[in-house]
DNA sequence: GCCAACGTTGGC
DNA sequence: GCCAACGTTGGC
């Protein structure tokens, strides 16, 4: 059992339309980075927890939680050659990118990037070493710090 | 829209 | 396999 937090554009994907999505999962598409794809097929399981960060917006934040809820499976958008998605050089006998599926389970009262930057107790996270990675682990007492920020513990 | 930080690419 | 150039991300 692990946590995560996972970045999005609520432009793009927001935790409201993972609320409003078909029995409230997704599958979640579209990494593209080799860190974060090798973190989803290896180590992200199912029953894991997820905080879902909105950013490149107003204020960014971690704005609720997710749970996985299957496992990493081969991206469909890379062999669509009219998503952005597409890798010319990914093949269906040995796909690059994966994602997970992912279910809403709450909103939390946001967190913001700026609480957490100030609060000095959370050392470990790599949101506050200004990394650009889309998915990251969370240590499980740091998990706790922010669910407590968001007055849900 | 700027810019810093980081990842990826490609020449050698 | 190094490293410079380039692209992308994301906070401000």
């Amino acid at each position: 059992m692990a946590y995560w937090l996972f970045k999005t554009e609520p432009d793009a994907f927001s935790i409201d339309d993972l609320k409003n999505a078909p029995e409230q999962q997704t599958f979640w598409e579209g990494i593209r980075n080799y860190q974060a794809r090798n973190f989803l097929r290896d180590e992200v399981k199912v029953g894991d927890s997820v905080f879902i960060y909105h950013s490149s917006c107003k204020v960014p934040a971690v704005v609720g939680i997710a749970k996985v809820v299957k496992a990493a499976e081969p991206d469909p958008h890379q062999f669509d050659l009219s998503s952005d998605y597409y890798d010319a050089k990914s093949s269906t006998d040995s796909p690059r990118w994966v994602g997970v599926t992912l279910a809403y389970e709450q909103h939390l009262r946001p967190v913001t990037l700026q609480a957490i930057k100030a609060n000095t107790a959370l050392t470990e996270l790599a949101l506050k070493k200004g990394g650009r990675l889309s998915i990251m682990p969370i240590i499980e007492p740091e998990w706790q710090i922010i669910l407590e920020m968001s007055g849900q513990s």
